[in-house]
DNA sequence: CTTATTGAATTACACATGTAATCCTTAAAT
DNA sequence: ATTTAAGGATTACATGTGTAATTCAATAAG
């Protein structure tokens, strides 16, 4: 998968909250978190499209951003490559790891006990 | 946490494997699964010690290197930053990816029901 | 029509990263 | 003692990244 550096993928999020969108709505929903410089924005959304990562139309003057990688897919893909380099693969580490580190609570366990559930019922 | 390039990262791991260690015997852990040139490694080490990531002790002309960052804590940190960014912080809804994508088996799924009963014995 | 404004494209620039080569020092070999 | 080899330190250099400013083109305003 493409390379997107830590400021690009907030760019990124941004365009996923809603799309297609303009640069100037991007520039909003990044400064409701933190300062975002409108010129460092656009340099990032050039980059963004120099990567493929997104694409525009125009509409007449103006250009509507929308992105080519999925969220979903850009989670799963992050997420996978971090379970194959550290836990060989398997989820049950990471959740251990969590569980020692008590950063599990209830609603969290009962959520992977659905999870069980299901899975014991389409895996038998 | 110290910010670890991919490269860095992976000098860093051939260190975890076994410490103190040479810079020789690091370059030869790494050959093992691709092509590592020694100046590279060379170079490479000497950024880790600048960033703090590991630290050397003078054993006569020869450098012993060790870690100062632990592989637990490293793993431990990235897994948190990557559940905080994409899952809030909740490990089920990365679970709920790895089933949808057919990435569970038996054992794992054994291993987390085993987590589970073990949490719900201690937190009830 | 001329001017001001609003994007986007281009340029800038320091620091990080990937990938080495060269330099320097010290110990080993001759 | 002189040469060579081995390791670390310094230097190199292209490309990536964070952070903008400047330029260019087209539309909106006067």
């Amino acid at each position: 998968m493409i390379d997107i550096s830590k400021t690009e993928l907030k760019v990124l999020e941004a365009i996923w909250q809603g799309h297609p969108t303009t640069s100037g709505e991007i520039v909003e929903r990044l400064n409701e978190k933190e300062e975002w410089h409108e010129k460092t924005v656009k340099t990032l959304i050039g980059r963004l499209v120099k990567k493929q990562a997104i694409d525009f139309k125009k509409e007449g003057r103006r250009y509507l951003y929308f992105p080519l990688v999925s969220q979903h897919d850009y989670q799963l893909q992050q997420s996978d490559s971090l379970i194959g380099n550290f836990f060989k693969g398997k989820v049950s580490p990471l959740v251990a790891m969590f569980a020692q580190k008590n950063k599990l609570n209830k609603e969290d366990v009962e959520e992977l006990k659905l999870l069980i559930k299901q899975w014991e019922k389409e895996n038998d």
